[in-house]
DNA sequence: TGCTGTGAAACCGTTCACAGCT
DNA sequence: AGCTGTGAACGGTTTCACAGCA
């Protein structure tokens, strides 16, 4: 089994979200005590189809036994390996105020595969403190400095619409290698870099429209 | 034009963030002045096929003028209908955290549509002050009586893992007919009730992946 | 036997292309 | 003439169904 899995074309971004979600069902069936799942006792633990899971995961090598299933641990590490959660990388947020401060003391943002290195903030009353966990609060005038010797891999917006996009520019030159913009502006496609736009009014919209229907 | 559009089919989660996207796209051009819009000059707005927006407003009712386009501020007037935003739904967050206090003084939440009436919290400290726009922030244990009486028709969920859950079922029993979860847990389908689970740690690893994916 | 890995079928969403209004 | 509204073609993703291996 586990053969090298040849990737070319890009992984659809359906796939991805799942990949995301598998990893979730095979933490929780680790915690459990689980050591070995068929691919239909995993699509149960998310109402999802057992062949999609087989698919999904023979994209990348063949990672079950047959007439057994899948090793959880193992198909977890490979699964971290894949998404590249098995080294730590670091983040840096921009804008220290409650959104910024909220992310970098998340235990998700601090979790498996990541790391708020450093915030950044332009209130020089906030700069040279530390977050309740103890995330240190730079001048924004230090951000390449900072990204450089931090080795910040991944950038997050966490300021009002106007400074996120020429932060957005400072932190992709400064070498960042992917933005995840919580800002109420779309930041647009950077060269060499990747984008994802988050934006929290869409998932309130989405629910009212989803309300609006429902009462008809 | 306008026909009464019967709909009955729920519509596809894709369609619905198109909508949001094109309201957006709507808000932009009419702030710019311009009163009329084909589907081509609005799909170039983001880019986007214009039989696609035609579609996706096909579903809903006849609103373009052939031979002309749409008129911007009509066709919005009927999106925001469509969506449930053309009156203002009163928000309840449950968190008074950095992150409850950063969704309640958002502008996003407070934009049309939508208006944070209430924080809630355990913390005696917290109880009774407000957030910095002002947002009162009440008792978790008036939960129920705030909801009824402020008309909260949204609960969202910005604590930590342990307490969503329940806070969710309460919320859903004193009547919300939404629930927006950021807590690292997932909320289950409660009945009666439209539950979306935000998780910020999907938004990293996704770009995690694409990271490593690019760099192979 | 029992489950994975996978070709083939079914399904769904997107795009094309044009008929039909204005 | 010009653009909307929409049936038909296309492409991609999901599901089915089974061959192949432990």
């Amino acid at each position: 089994m586990n053969k090298p899995a040849e990737r070319t074309e890009p992984v659809p971004e359906a796939t991805s979200h799942r990949l995301s979600l598998l990893l979730r069902a095979l933490r929780g069936l680790e915690t459990a005590g689980v050591h070995t799942a068929t691919s239909y006792e995993i699509a149960a633990r998310f109402g999802l189809n057992s062949a999609q899971i087989r698919k999904d995961l023979a994209q990348f090598g063949e990672f079950g036994v047959r007439g057994v299933g899948y090793r959880v641990g193992e198909l977890k590490a490979h699964l971290k390996a894949l998404m590249g959660l098995s080294k730590t990388r670091a983040l840096g947020i921009a804008g220290a105020g409650n959104l910024g401060q909220a992310l970098a003391d998340s235990r998700n943002f601090n979790a498996e595969g990541f790391r708020v290195a450093a915030l950044f903030d332009v209130d020089g009353r906030k700069v040279g403190g530390r977050s309740r966990t103890g995330v240190p609060i730079y001048d924004v005038q230090a951000l390449e400095d900072r990204v450089k010797e931090l080795r910040i891999e991944i950038g997050i917006l966490a300021v009002p619409a106007e400074g996120a996009i020429s932060l957005a520019q400072r932190l992709a030159a400064a070498g960042v290698g992917a933005l995840l913009n919580f800002a109420p502006v779309t930041v647009p496609a950077l060269p060499g870099i990747l984008v994802k736009n988050v934006d929290l009014t869409f998932f309130l919209e989405n629910l009212s429209f989803q309300l609006a229907e429902s009462k008809t």
